[in-house]
DNA sequence: GCCGTTTTCGGCCCGACTGTTTTCAGTCG
């Protein structure tokens, strides 16, 4: 899989080219950012496109035409590729490292090359160390200071962080700046509204007539660490969580237009903004204007996009993968949602467990998430680590659930269930009586990731074909942001699902959502059906399920392929056709 | 360099903020 390789050297590229002082380069490197970026999201290896179609399938990828994907051939056929050599020779240094650190760009970096002889993050150090940056000509102090703490933060921390992380914090200051009383209205957009798995930052938005007030709000809470910019329409701050945040403070006839704007995505923008421009307007943040350049006021996503001859979209959809087209043509079907759900089916939970909360109490905190029933599905023998239970241990614990089916009975109603273990040879970790004496049956893989592709779908499918299991826990395995996704051919799975009538989950914990959205799409060209779950260890993980929900949204799922949005009477007739 | 209901040429988003300027360049989103 050479995707990431071939990304970074298009991003490098993009770089370089910034350079240039040709009108068209700034074009160039757009196409080539963009092609950066379509290569290095993909799931497909561009090694595969390109021995399966040679190039013309590469350049059925958006963004990426005749001279990119003969770039593209060039590298796998040869393991060069002339344009970047040729430019890395003009700037031999380490573009992508020293374009990381904030406020560190393209031009800083090779005058830094040119005048101290920088050219990569050790070399940086030692300018830094020498004080000699804020003497040169175009950088001062503050520009040398910049570099100091843009280069700290880059070392501590990574980047991205899990929206699980983030969304959280995010809605605490939106409720922050709401209990203030200065703002009218204020909501958390950017990728964070979008549920993206990570978020890079957060971008909050707010209608408010005191901007300076909530400028000054919004730059001195506890949760900042230190402040990045400070003005009278945007305010950016850096959280002590690891996360820049931005604040935008938007007068009320462009609020609905900001909303569409920071909600983005990028691509999805270009789009809209295209056809806004067919349809003789102007969009930008500040608003949908007419040829006059007058505002046309709207009072909501909705009639935005409605006046641009579009349905609203979901943001969760928003990612340029077809909705624009979808919308314009009102054929975009609605995602399930959060509201839809009726059940979880995969959580933990008993008395015996230190790592979990009992069985009585899983149970309250489903009844106030507004469950009407639960699978109950502890780890089996084999996952010693998790006090997994044998037979014996699942006889017992039923009738306990029997007895507590009673007692809730019209409140709640709890399955009997497990999360199997699928061994190393794709057998089961329970003997065959115990298992048809289940309700509901998860399949997961805990052990040995490292298996080939082969030997693992042919693991994974043996389990499904096995008749037993009734859902594919958190089907690839993937925990972020340590432990990839296991090799598989998740096309074998799920035709395997198929016959079985088995569903895929959606694992709902933040650090999983394990089919990811873009698994989810090629999933669910199958006839099969998804659970949405929280995987609750505790009675707060209940909470997940809304992760779950957006993933399963920015995988286009209807109310209709999710298995737990069935209601009580309708899943106890699911259950029985087994 | 990509792309096409503006279709094989001529567009491609552009404004906010900062710092080092003395009217603007660099960076970011």
């Amino acid at each position: 899989m050479d995707n990431k390789i071939i990304s970074d050297m298009f991003a490098e590229i993009a770089s370089m080219l910034s350079l240039d002082e040709r009108p068209t380069a700034r074009f160039e490197v757009r196409a080539y950012q963009k092609a950066a970026l379509t290569i290095g999201s993909m799931q497909e290896g561009v090694d595969d496109i390109y021995r399966k179609g040679g190039k013309a399938a590469l350049m059925e990828l958006p963004g990426i035409g005749k001279g990119i994907a003969g770039s593209i051939e060039e590298y796998i056929t040869t393991g060069h590729m002339e344009k970047y050599e040729y430019l890395k020779k003009m700037y031999p240094i380490d573009m992508k490292g020293l374009t990381s650190i904030q406020g560190l760009g393209a031009r800083k970096a090779v005058a830094l090359y040119k005048a101290l002889g920088v050219k990569d993050i050790p070399t940086l150090k030692k300018a830094l160390a020498s004080h000699k940056i804020g003497k040169l000509e175009g950088f001062g102090e503050k520009s040398e200071e910049m570099i100091h703490k843009g280069l700290d933060l880059l070392q501590r921390s990574s980047g991205r962080m899990l929206l699980g992380d983030a969304l959280p914090v995010a809605e605490a200051i939106v409720q922050r700046l709401k209990d203030s009383g200065l703002v009218d209205r204020a909501l958390v957009a950017g990728s964070a509204r979008r549920m993206r798995e990570t978020v890079g930052d957060l971008d909050i938005l707010a209608i408010s007539e005191k901007a300076p007030k909530v400028m000054e709000l919004f730059t001195k809470m506890p949760e900042v660490e230190s402040l990045i910019a400070e003005g009278p329409t945007r305010s950016a701050v850096r959280l002590k969580i690891g996360l820049n945040c931005d604040l935008r403070v938007i007068p009320e006839d462009g609020f609905s237009a900001a909303v569409q704007y920071f909600t983005g995505s990028k691509d999805h923008n270009v789009q809209v903004r295209t056809i806004s421009v067919r349809k003789g307007y102007k969009l930008n943040e500040y608003g949908l204007f007419n040829k006059k350049g007058k505002i046309i006021p709207t009072k909501s996503e909705e009639e935005l996009y409605a006046k641009l001859g579009m349905q609203w979209m979901p943001p969760e959809m928003r990612e340029a993968r077809g909705e624009v087209k979808l919308a314009q043509e009102s054929a975009l079907k609605m995602p399930v949602e959060l509201g839809d759900i009726k059940g979880d089916m995969h959580t933990h939970g008993r008395d015996s467990d230190p790592s979990t909360d009992p069985l009585e109490k899983m149970a309250d905190a489903a009844m106030t998430s507004g469950l009407k029933y639960f699978a109950s599905t502890n780890h089996t023998k084999s996952l010693k680590v998790e006090n997994g239970m044998n037979e014996k241990q699942f006889e017992l614990f039923f009738k306990k659930v029997d007895a507590l089916n009673k007692r809730l009975y019209g409140k709640i109603r709890i399955l009997k269930g497990a999360e199997v273990d699928i061994l190393k040879d794709g057998s089961l970790d329970l003997d065959q009586k115990c298992l048809k004496s289940m309700d509901w049956v998860v399949g997961s893989v805990h052990s040995a990731f490292n298996q080939p592709e082969e030997e693992m779908t042919k693991r994974i499918v043996k389990a499904i074909d096995s008749g037993f299991i009734d859902v594919l826990g958190h089907p690839t395995g993937r925990e972020m942001p340590s432990r990839d996704a296991y090799r598989l051919d998740l096309d074998k799975v799920c035709e395997a699902a198929e016959r079985n009538r088995v569903a895929m989950e959606i694992n709902a914990q933040p650090k999983r959502l394990d089919l990811n959205d873009t698994n989810i799409i090629s999933a669910s060209k199958y006839k099969i059906k998804f659970a949405i779950d929280s995987d609750a260890h505790r009675t707060p993980h209940f909470a997940y399920m809304r992760y779950g929900v957006g993933t399963a949204r920015r995988g286009w799922l209807t109310k209709d392929r999710i298995v737990n949005a069935m209601g009580l009477k309708e899943i106890s007739k699911y259950l029985e056709m087994d």
